[in-house]
RNA sequence: GGCUGCGUAGCAAAGUGGUUAUGCAGUGGCCUGCAAAGCCAUCUACGCCGGUUCGACUCCGGCCGCAGCCUCCA
């Protein structure tokens, strides 16, 4: 029975699909005028794993994750580039795909852009306008009018009459209330613009998802998710315009991200504490110590970002990788009691920490199962641990090379590194048959000497039973 | 000012009204030519002060500290 906190009710809800089997998830992406950094690569790989396991427990879901490809933030960027906003933006979305690849995260369903919705979007302003939810601003922008939607502030919980609006940005002179937020924007000279009935403009922000979503998912769907600094007020102003536009319930359950922070602040660009993925990439050979160490965290508490959890995500990674490297996946039945744990904790709003603590369980039983050479037992608990493991995407490459690969790019500084020029595997293997034939001879000094040395440039060997395999630290 | 949320061992991170979280790191042992990996054991906990209770890290109240939203942000 999954239950999955729900940010409008402020609890845990026992999650029930509007239609039996069927899911319809909408989430917020990027806008697409930079690199994705650390906290954008959690949200994808939050609602990724949510994905993942709808369609591990059978469900039949449509994942919408939207690109916000036209706003002020992309026009400044392309006029500081010298570009036209298009190659911008075509550019940074092949190179969030890329990232999102490297995350192992899936492509969702669907990815509406908001330039693809312009007909949809002032379909839906014009419907706000003839219900006068809208107006026409005084620049000839137009508003919404939050007073005359009953129960706005009802996803964040803020009342209108507590808001400090203009507190530190100066009011729009042009809203008849503070509140107002704007959903189409006229063109200033050199702007891109789309025409409408208002002239010649652009959308705000919030009325592209809303028109997206719905066009995507229907008036009425399931989970709407994002990151929590978006809860209000972008996912407040949803509600406003799609219900109001629609006259239906808009979202049953709303889902949101907590934050990744760098020395317990908020990591963001306005604030510029943000590292992009390219850079931690530079650092680590495989995005897969940063989807381990997004996991390690439940998706609503602060993940604060330091090396030091990378490097910690990386051993935790060689613990499970290794485990899986001396077997052979098979066709065979998964361990009942370890897919039930993991069931148990992924049903409890997706605890991904207690979900990988199962793993582990599963992981001291393998190894305890080769050492007593039982071998169905090692079949079938190897088998759970690659196919669980899978549900929330890790562990799936193969062991042997993702251990030799290693998980960081070590800064080997060593006198050695000429007199063993290491570059490729080959030749990490020629130093390794010098060693097992000092071996045979029972000449361990020498022996010892290229194991501690090949350690001193990154290379871990262990003996086994049939020779001696390796990997990077 | 209004509204959220958090405070757990060396680090990270779950959870529970009474019984081992888990990972990394540490210590001791087994294994090994010696290691590594693995296995076994083990040391460090629940911000502070009250209250409820047979019993609270877990519930209630107060206090202190931290973060977030009320502006664009995932």
């Amino acid at each position: 029975m999954l239950k999955i906190y729900n940010t409008l009710s402020r609890s845990k809800e026992i999650f029930k699909p509007r239609v039996k089997g069927k899911v319809g998830l909408y989430v917020c992406g990027m806008t697409v005028y930079d690199y994705c950094h650390i906290g954008h690569a959690r949200v994808m790989v939050v609602f990724d794993t949510v994905a993942r396991y709808f369609r591990y427990c059978g469900y039949d879901l449509t994942y919408v994750r939207n690109i916000t490809d036209i706003d002020d933030k992309i026009i400044n960027r392309a006029n500081e580039n010298g570009e036209d906003f298009l190659p911008l933006t075509e550019r940074f979305i092949d190179a969030m795909h890329e990232d999102e690849r490297a995350l192992s995260v899936l492509p969702p369903d669907q990815e509406p852009k908001a330039t693809q919705f312009m007909p949809d979007i002032i379909n839906m302003i014009e419907t706000l306008v003839k219900k006068e939810l809208a107006y026409i601003g005084t620049n000839g922008d137009i508003f919404y009018s939050v007073s005359r939607f009953a129960g706005y502030g009802k996803l964040s919980g803020k009342n209108i009459e507590y808001l400090q609006a203009g507190e530190r940005v100066d009011v729009d002179t042009a809203k008849k209330d503070p509140m107002d937020f704007v959903l189409w924007k006229m063109a200033k000279p050199d702007e891109p613009f789309w025409q409408s009935p208002w002239g010649n403009g652009r959308p705000g922000w919030h009325i592209e998802c809303s028109a997206m979503s719905t066009c995507c998912l229907g008036n009425h769907f399931d989970i709407h998710g994002g990151g929590m600094d978006l809860q209000f007020p972008h996912h407040e102003n949803e509600i406003a315009q799609s219900e109001g536009a629609t006259g239906e319930k808009f979202v049953n359950l709303w889902m949101h991200n907590g934050f990744v922070r760098i020395d317990e602040e908020k990591m963001s660009k306005s604030l510029g504490n943000f590292f992009t993925l390219r850079e931690v990439l530079k650092k680590y050979k495989s995005a897969e110590v940063i989807r381990y160490f997004i996991l390690t965290s439940h998706y609503r508490s602060p993940l604060n970002y330091s090396e030091q959890q990378l490097d910690d995500a990386g051993s935790a990674l060689t613990r499970l990788y290794t485990a899986l490297r001396d077997v052979e996946i098979k066709n065979v039945p998964i361990d009942k009691v370890y897919e039930q744990r993991f069931k148990e904790a992924m049903d409890d709003d997706f605890n991904t920490p207690i979900a990988l603590s199962v793993l582990f369980d599963c992981v001291r039983e393998l190894n305890t199962a080769k050492k007593d050479k039982k071998q169905d037992k090692i079949d079938s608990l190897a088998t759970t641990l690659h196919q669980l493991a899978g549900i929330i995407g890790i562990l799936q490459r193969n062991p042997k090379k993702a251990l030799e690969a290693g998980f960081r790019w070590l800064k080997v500084t060593s006198h050695l590194e000429q007199e063993y020029n290491l570059d490729t595997d080959e030749k990490i293997q020629q130093h390794i048959d010098k060693r097992l034939a000092a071996k045979k001879n029972k000449n361990w000094a020498s022996a010892d000497k290229i194991r501690d040395e090949l350690k001193e440039q990154g290379i871990v060997l262990e003996d086994v039973a049939d020779g001696t395999i390796w990997r990077r630290e």
